[in-house]
RNA sequence: GCCCAUGUAGCUCAGUCGGCAGAGCACAUCCUUGGUAAGGAUGAGGUCACCGGUUCGAUUCCGGUCAUGGGCUCCA
């Protein structure tokens, strides 16, 4: 099964590679004065990167397709070539196409391969299709300024992404998930469901949570917490500032300087906006003495940080400058690491099935090159979170060298219903801080000893996760979550009364509940209702009065009933209870 | 931060080749009391992102700034 899986991936990548090859053509065709960078096929099609005074107009990339069209219909050979590297750089010097001549100046072989198609050349390990007519469905998606070799240093070269697929139907299906990416936005979602925005006045990354999101945010809290004392953890608060001599401490200052902002003076004191929440934890654990009786210690937070990023960098709620991470630090000795992560595991795993997420791309990232604490530790606590990983059954990958210097860590990427990855929950070991912050506790011979702490983000951050949250459901929040739970709506003003009624007995057992009395048709009432995706709708007429009952609508149009009021309670509270 | 694009009413968007700005939805008032996704009428609402320049005159042209979007790089 993996194999055709993989076979199929190669022939994609052989076809996207090709099409860009195509696309270059067609590009030197139309600009000859370009120069030719790059041009790889990646995970959801193919770019190529072009060196061109001016950029790529959105009504060239029309162009470019009506003659990519033609080099296909000719359905040339794609002939390949192998010559000496020497030959090669001389050859692509001629052109003046410096980059293929750096690109060739770091290839360790003496020989090289070129692909000609229809008269075009160009610098390629290959493998190609046989005929350029093989490429069946294609389509150019959008221009992009991209660095050559992704380095900000170097000059900015001219990109084209574009996506093939075997068959029309393919790319079809592929524009339509596009299509779908586009309608679950959450920017757009968050707008038109009034859940939260961003302001020129407030500042680029700094979210304001409107009634509808905070509302939500508030439940997403109140079980994140209920749950965190279940499970032994203390729930702390602390201030968003702190002096700045703290972030020296950590080292937070020396390595995490260019995320922060600018200290202010406070009376002649410096004092620094939290990037982290970890400093302040140590400080509370080091406020009295601690015994290994005490440990493992879990200490945890929805705690508030500002981080420093580039404007170009951010984006709605999934890249901000304020968040607050449902953060912990667990403070333990090294053989407790294991059942900590194990614990941590279940967790995690608990909290975000009940968000409905039910898969995951599992990362261990083992030590880097720069790194602190002992190999001996290093190595105990890479094996604790594999055998905690195997134990619990679950599939990773391992990331070599891709830790963090202060020690290994795993992390959890979230697939939500259209099958894209988040990052979201990260569980990393720290050898560091114990050691810059002095951190102890007796042990049981009577000494002083070293805990081990553990941070972990199980959600990462609420606004990021909440972005991932309405995406992964298109705004059609489950009950528990959404922000109105049933509205009662009336067809004509002499109902009002009853609705009024039944509307609060719902709002005194707590479920979130609106009484529609709008002069205006029951059709009108549903479609706004609709829109905003409120799960349930209570219809109330002369037969809903008379009979003392209610008529029930549900978001997918079925109409359930008729009900009394209690009736329909114990329905709607065993939904809202079992967070379904 | 860099490249490109965009910024007009609360929202979605027209428009002005330089001469006091327009639609739909939403909002307000009135008519209608209607049984499962938009009933009708009237009205209010804009420093055309901001600052500067050119011009008799700038929302429109030019420059700058800010913000947003697509990327590059980085991350929760």
């Amino acid at each position: 099964m993996s194999d055709i899986v993989e076979k199929d991936t190669a022939e994609l990548e052989i076809l996207r590679h090709s099409t860009s090859h195509i696309m270059a053509h067609a590009v030197k065709d139309l600009f000859p004065e370009v120069k030719f960078a790059i041009g790889p096929a990646i995970e959801d099609g193919f770019y190529y990167d072009f060196d061109r005074p001016a950029a790529f107009a959105p009504e060239d990339l029309a162009k470019i397709e009506k003659r990519m069209k033609e080099i296909i219909k000719k359905n040339n050979p794609f002939v390949r070539k192998e010559i000496s590297k020497a030959e090669a750089i001389e050859i692509f010097g001629q052109k003046g196409e410096n980059y293929k001549v750096e690109l060739l100046q770091e290839i360790p072989d003496d020989t090289v391969s070129l692909y000609e198609e229809g008269g075009f050349v160009d610098l390629c390990r290959g493998p190609h299709l046989p005929k350029t007519g093989m490429v069946k469905a294609f389509k150019l998606l959008s221009v992009a300024g991209a660095y050559w070799r992704g380095d900000e240093k170097n000059k900015m070269l001219r990109r084209i992404y574009g996506t093939a697929f075997e068959t029309k139907e393919e790319l079809d299906a592929y524009l339509n998930f596009l299509e779908e990416v586009k309608k679950r936005d959450h920017r757009k979602l968050g707008k038109e469901l009034d859940l939260f925005s961003l302001s020129e006045d407030i500042g680029p990354g700094l979210i304001l949570w409107h009634p509808n999101g905070a509302i939500i945010r508030k439940t997403i809290e109140d079980f994140w917490r209920n749950e965190h004392i279940k499970a032994d953890y203390k729930i702390l608060f602390t201030p968003h500032i702190a002096k700045l001599h703290l972030w020296q401490q950590s080292g937070h200052w020396d390595f995490y300087r260019e995320n922060m902002y600018s200290p202010m003076e406070i009376e002649e004191v410096a004092y620094e906006l939290k990037p982290m929440n970890c400093p302040f934890h140590i400080d509370i654990y080091k406020s009295s003495l601690k015994s290994y009786r005490d440990l493992p210690l879990r200490y945890a937070e929805l705690g508030t940080v500002y981080r420093y990023e580039r404007s170009g960098v951010l984006h709605g709620l999934l890249r901000v400058r304020g968040f607050t991470q449902d953060d912990a630090h667990i403070f333990c000795m090294e053989d407790q690491i294991e059942d900590e992560i194990l614990n941590i595991l279940d967790f995690t795993l608990f909290i975000l099935r009940t968000f409905g997420f039910e898969s995951y791309d599992i990362y261990l990232s083992t030590r880097p090159e720069k790194y602190v604490g002992s190999l001996d530790n290093w190595e105990k606590a890479t094996d604790a979170l594999k055998h905690a990983l195997d134990k619990k059954g679950l599939a990773y990958r391992v990331d070599p060298g891709e830790g963090v210097f202060y020690g290994p860590k795993i992390d959890i990427k979230i697939k939500d219903s259209l099958n894209r990855s988040w990052q979201c929950s990260t569980i990393q070991v720290d050898f560091n801080l114990p050691e810059r912050f002095d951190v102890t506790y007796r042990g049981s011979d009577g000494k002083e000893h070293r805990p081990i702490m553990i941070h972990r983000a199980l959600m990462g951050s609420l606004e990021r996760f909440f972005g991932v949250l309405i995406e992964h459901y298109a705004g059609a929040f489950p009950l528990w979550l959404s922000p109105v739970q049933v509205s009662v709506l009336t067809i004509a003003e002499r109902h009002g009364d009853y609705a009024l009624e039944i509307g609060t007995a719902l709002k005194i057992s707590d479920i979130r509940t609106e009484i529609n009395t709008d002069n205006e048709k029951i059709g009108y009432k549903i479609r706004e209702a609709a829109v905003r995706k409120i799960p349930y709708l209570v219809i109330i007429g002369d037969k809903e009065v008379s009979e003392k009952m209610i008529t029930v609508r549900k978001r997918n149009g079925e109409n359930i009933g008729p009900f009394t009021a209690e009736q329909f309670m114990d329905i709607i509270k065993d939904e809202i209870n079992g967070k379904k």
